[in-house]
DNA sequence: CAGTGTGAACCTTTTCACAGCA
DNA sequence: TGCTGTGAAAAGGTTCACACTG
């Protein structure tokens, strides 16, 4: 392989290998197999196999791959092997529990700002931090060179804050407000919403349910695995 | 249409469309083209349609769909036509985040018991809830009829903790915590890795860096559109 | 005649199965 | 011999384009 481009749903695979090789790592392994990643990421060999070759022929036939060799190459293709400056829009209950979270900071993703729009929120005290106010993004984003801002804020506020968050020079977005927002095409925004996962698996629990009520009566209907 | 199973893919998409259709509602709207929806939901239009005629041909051709109507179809097949009792394990700050997370009440997941292994958090107070012992969770599922369990415990406990809910008879879990957890077929499960969301931004964000480093060289890598 | 519903084409992703190599 | 790497087949998902209808 060694080509461009990974296709998406590796890509989203990756920091799922990776993370299952940094435990291994801790735990001594020096290689491993696509098979025992797989067990570790909760998924098939083949896929594994598949996912790698996209990062080129890593792996030894009749052995496996390197662990450390893995990790480095695998960090280097998804831009680990720097820090990435990242701000926060909105304080509420989410924003302060991600500022919190130590998980970002782990993996090379600084908090370096919090920012909100009601003055009450501003001056006060996250961690390390200081809310500081929205009009000064582009004032921040030019400080610390910041790259991608996270979407805390209600629903109603979050087009308008990813609309500041572009003007400031962001160029990657994670919204976390239950809001689709618009964006120029060269930003990329993922989103997360937390209620639309719940309602997913509502979905497969009734589902589930009506299934049980007609048990024994037909072959039934075949339930199918979620995510 | 009107068959049995909806494509996975779409399950996923029903309650974005949900959540603009209500949102049209409010605005007063009685009818909306699959245009419109697509617009609010941020997809195409084609999409749309398929989509929901996995739920029936519930338009009018010429017209579009009728939106109260919809959105009734709607929420009877995602299941939401009742409520959900949840049950967060984790007193963190996320748990915390979550329990006080108003989105969840408005659409029918009512937050029941919050549960933690450790002594100092039991009988802390989160909104109107008290945090119980993770050992009691069979009598809180028991006793409130929960079926969906969150997760929200440090990765090392996730495994744990889930194989807990499982024994408690929860069969649909929500995982925050960034680990893999394995559970029997019968059981969801749904995760959701805030860290995997920034580093899959950090690949994308660190092509785009490297394609402004070639800008004009060549015809350049397709820069594929992010989610 | 505007806009749905849907076959058919197309593209992406997953899985299979095995040749090839350490 | 054991495990990778990868073509080829299969499954799943998206988009096209247009017949059909209220």
């Amino acid at each position: 392989m060694r080509e461009r481009s990974i296709p998406e749903a590796t890509v989203g695979r990756l920091p799922v290998y990776l993370r299952g090789l940094v435990e291994m790592a801790e735990n001594g392994a020096a290689t491993i197999s696509s098979e025992q990643l797989a067990e570790a990421a909760g998924v098939n060999s083949a896929k594994v196999r598949k996912d790698l070759s996209y990062l080129g022929s890593y792996g030894t036939r009749g052995v496996g791959y390197d662990v450390a060799y893995l990790i480095h190459q695998m960090r280097r293709e998804l831009g680990l092997t720097q820090d990435w400056p990242v701000v926060i829009a909105g304080a509420g209950n989410l924003g302060h529990a991600l500022s919190n979270y130590h998980g970002f900071s782990e993996r090379g993703f600084r908090i370096v700002a919090v920012v909100d729009a009601a003055e009450p929120k501003i001056g006060e005290r996250i961690g390390d931090l200081t809310v500081e106010h929205v009009d000064d993004l582009p004032e921040i984003v030019r400080r610390d060179d910041v790259a991608i801002g996270v979407i805390c804020t209600p629903a109603a506020a979050a087009q308008e804050v990813a609309d500041r968050m572009v003007a400031a020079g962001i160029r990657s977005i994670l919204n976390f407000a239950p809001a689709v927002i618009a964006v120029p095409e060269r930003v990329s925004v993922r989103k997360v919403d937390l209620s639309i996962e719940l309602q997913i698996l509502a979905y497969y629990e009734q589902r589930k349910a009506a299934l049980e009520a007609v048990k024994g009566s037909r072959a039934g209907l075949p339930l199918e695995p979620v995510h």
